[in-house]
DNA sequence: GTAATTATTTGTAATGATTACACATTTGTA
DNA sequence: TACAAATGTGTAATCATTACAAATAATTAC
C-alpha cells in the first residue's frame, strides 16, 4: 500500500471506495497511533467537514469485518483501532496515554494445558506503565 | 481465607467490614466467574434486598485499591473483577461468555527491547474464541 | 442518457454501563 | 446517650457507542 491511493487500495480490498472510507484508511495508515473513532473524526472532520461521527464508526466496523483493522480494548470506554492487525503487543502508558507496540513472542495456544480443545480466535496482549520518556520526567 | 468468615478477612486487608462489603468478598471468592459489577447486584441483591447498585461500584473500586480484585477489561462495555490478582491468562468464550483462567508463561518484561526504559505495572493477556464445550456443539 | 434501484452518508435520538452527588443510615467513640 | 465519621442508597448525569430514518450519491437497467 505505498503512495497514495487508498481508493485502489479499498477496492483491491473488496470494499467500495469513497471518500470518507479513502481518507480514513489513509490516516490510520500514515499516522500509526492507534487511535479512537473519535480521534478519527476529530482529525478528519476539517479536511471534511461534512464527515458525520456515525460515518466513521460504520467504516471503523467495516474495516474490521475486513480485516484491515484490529480493534483494542485495554481501557473501557475506549475502542482503539490498530492497522496493524498482525499478533503484537501493546503498551498503554498511563502517563501521556500513548501507544506502543511491542513483539510478542507468541507462545501460540500450543502448550497451554488449560485451553486443550479450546478454539483460539483471537489473542491480545496489553502492558500498562510508564513509557521511557514519561518515567524520565520523574 | 477459609471458613466464612469474611468480615475478619477484610478487617485484616484494612479494610472496614460491612455486611455489604463481606457478602461481595464472599460472592467473589466463591464463585470465582469472573463478574461484572451488574452480576455481582443481580446475585445478591434477594440476600440484601436493599442493596444499591453504586455500594457494589463502590466496593469493588475499593477492593482494587487494595490489590484484592484485578478488574478486566476484555469487552467494551464490561469490566469484569477477578479475585485472582496473580498473573495470568482469560479466555473468553465467546459463545457461551464464560471466562477460563490459564497459566499464562510471563516472558515478562526481559527480552522486549521495544520496552527497554519502560516501567511495567500491569501485564494483561486475553484470547477469545470457542471452549471446548461450544466447539464440540457445533 | 434517464429512471429505478441500491449503497453510503448524515444527524438525531436511544442505549447502557459507570460515575457524581446529595441525602440517609450505620458505626465507632467519648 | 450523643456526636462525628464512615458507609450505603437512589437519582441524575456522563459519554462512547449504536439504532434508525431521512438525505445523498453511486450503480444498474432500459
Amino acid at each position: 500500500m505505498l503512495g497514495t491511493d487508498f481508493f485502489m487500495e479499498l477496492s483491491n480490498r473488496g470494499i467500495q471506495p469513497s471518500i470518507q472510507r479513502a481518507k480514513i484508511l489513509e490516516f490510520l495508515w500514515k499516522e500509526r497511533i492507534h487511535p479512537t473513532a473519535d480521534d478519527i473524526f476529530d482529525h478528519l472532520h476539517h479536511e471534511i467537514p461534512t464527515l458525520s461521527r456515525t460515518t466513521v464508526y460504520n467504516t471503523v466496523k467495516l474495516f474490521t469485518e475486513h480485516n484491515i483493522l484490529q480493534p483494542l480494548v485495554i481501557e473501557d470506554k475506549e475502542i482503539r483501532y490498530d492497522i496493524d492487525t498482525s499478533l503484537h503487543g501493546h503498551f498503554k502508558c498511563e502517563s501521556c496515554g500513548n501507544i506502543f507496540d511491542f513483539k510478542a513472542d507468541n507462545e501460540g495456544s500450543a502448550g497451554i494445558r488449560e485451553l486443550e480443545g479450546f478454539q483460539i480466535r483471537e489473542r491480545h496482549i496489553y502492558f500498562k506503565g510508564l513509557c521511557s520518556s514519561c518515567s524520565n520526567l520523574k
